[in-house]
DNA sequence: CGTCCACAGGAATGACGGGCGG
DNA sequence: CCGCCCGTCATTCCTGTGGACG
């Protein structure tokens, strides 16, 4: 067969093969639901908080906290769709803007996306966050409202940045004469609380709702509502379903992944020409799904860090299976040599070291050898065949996988 | 019990490109 | 065009430290 007939081949399967997905959009972590079963408290709370909005009353600021995937974001989009309904309806002066703070980035972002909710114009940059903010205030103070601001992942910004712009936010109403803020505050992280100034806490947690994640047979009802509307009818077995469920219930809860997981089996299924999708599926899916989040993470990495990487890699290749900062650093700068790069210092590297480690690329764990000093013992968590494949872009970091380090020649002397 | 290793990791500072307003 | 401010990445300098060794 020559490639075109093929690829003829895959895309007559392709649209031959209709038996599988009714409409996978459902499945996306973007969709919002009509219905959000397991939730019916948090959305009752939450309505009840924002309710007062609907009679010109500021609201209070409400703290929500819970682990990804438990539908934070989801109810709170939906309370708020909800709410702006009803304020048409009756005419009540309410508006509000979601922002999500990691994705925003920065403080400047954040204000900027609050500012295109009051349909300001601000430039991407170029203004001090101050400007900004008093731009803001006085946009804001014109239109004479009541404005909800849903700051969610608000934790990301708050550990990167620092809660001053959390701080102007809670006080911003002893400088508004004609309209009012409430805050609705999204963490993922319920340690969010220790780090902000207590002030902070105080006035952004009028209110608090919790949301614990969901058990095994709750991800089961929330699978089962999606597929009906995902899948067309018989074409996922109770099996995958139930280990989807499982899966995600192993791993704290999270909705998200299990929707993923769901998702990618059913592509799967579809992929193979099945006609339903099985649990063998479902457990393809899952190397699927990691095997792309670590592919993807290394391949947009920066020069030095795929460097790190490397190094490590071949250390861990020479003396087993741990490695310490020096060594890495050492390995390092020949690699940058062999490149003709100028490296980084060791003090930079090692930051860059820590920011593998929150990827989950590394594991780097700070440990005491006393008299021989203190430093941090890394380990790979991933494999060649993974660098390989994600450096296999740039002709030369997929020669120095097989690189053979100078320094490690001759001692092969190891560490335990 | 103090010493001292081999770093950790905070703070201050600078270089640089993007993008503004005037 | 200039002067200014931004965010990002990096360097330099620094103080802090757990625990085996003597």
């Amino acid at each position: 067969m020559d490639n075109t007939s093929i690829l003829n081949d895959i895309f007559e399967r392709f649209v031959s093969n209709n038996k599988i997905f009714k409409d996978r959009e459902v499945l996306r972590h973007d969709y919002l639901p009509e219905k959000l079963p397991h939730r019916e408290e948090q959305i009752i709370r939450l309505g009840q908080s924002v309710a007062p909005v609907l009679k010109g009353a500021r609201c209070s600021n409400i703290f929500i906290y819970g682990k990804t995937g438990t539908g934070k974001t989801a109810v709170t989009k939906y309370v708020l769709n909800h709410l702006e309904l009803k304020a048409k309806e009756i005419n009540a002066p309410v508006s509000f803007c979601y922002v999500n703070c990691r994705l925003a980035g920065t403080e400047y972002r954040v204000l900027a996306n609050l500012c295109y909710a009051l349909h300001l114009t601000v430039p991407f940059t170029g203004l001090s966050v101050g400007e900004v903010f008093d731009r803001f205030r006085k946009g804001l103070d014109c239109l004479k409202t009541i404005f909800i601001v849903a700051l969610d992942e608000v934790d990301a910004l708050v550990k990167s940045r620092s809660d001053i712009l959390l701080y102007e936010l809670t006080r911003i109403n002893e400088t508004l004469s004609n309209s009012k803020v409430s805050i609705i505050g999204i963490s993922n992280d319920l340690r969010l609380k220790e780090f902000l100034d207590p002030r902070v806490l105080s006035s952004l947690s009028e209110e608090e709702i919790v949301f614990r994640p969901y058990d095994a047979s709750e991800l089961k009802n929330i699978l089962y509502e999606r597929a009906r509307l995902a899948f067309h009818d018989n074409a996922l077995t109770d099996g995958a379903l139930s280990l989807c469920a499982a899966l995600a219930a192993a791993e704290h809860g999270d909705a998200r992944r299990a929707l993923d997981l769901l998702r990618v089996a059913g592509e799967v299924a579809e992929r193979k020409g099945a006609s339903v999708v099985a649990e063998d599926h479902v457990r393809e899916a899952e190397r699927l799904i990691e095997h792309n989040r670590v592919v993807e993470a290394l391949a947009n990495l920066t020069l030095h860090s795929k460097l790190v990487i490397l190094s490590v890699f071949h250390l861990v290749k020479a003396n087993g299976y741990k490695a310490v900062t020096g060594d890495i650093y050492e390995v390092y700068n020949e690699l940058c040599k062999e490149l003709a790069i100028t490296p980084l210092t060791q003090r930079r590297v090692s930051t860059l070291i820590n920011e593998l480690d929150a990827l989950g690329l590394l594991n780097a764990q700070v440990v005491s050898m006393g008299r021989y000093g203190r430093t941090k013992r890394i380990r790979l968590e991933v494999t060649r065949t993974l660098i390989k494949e994600a450096f296999s872009n740039d002709l030369r970091l997929g020669q120095l996988v097989d690189y053979e380090p100078k320094c490690l020649e001759k001692n092969s002397y190891s560490r335990d």
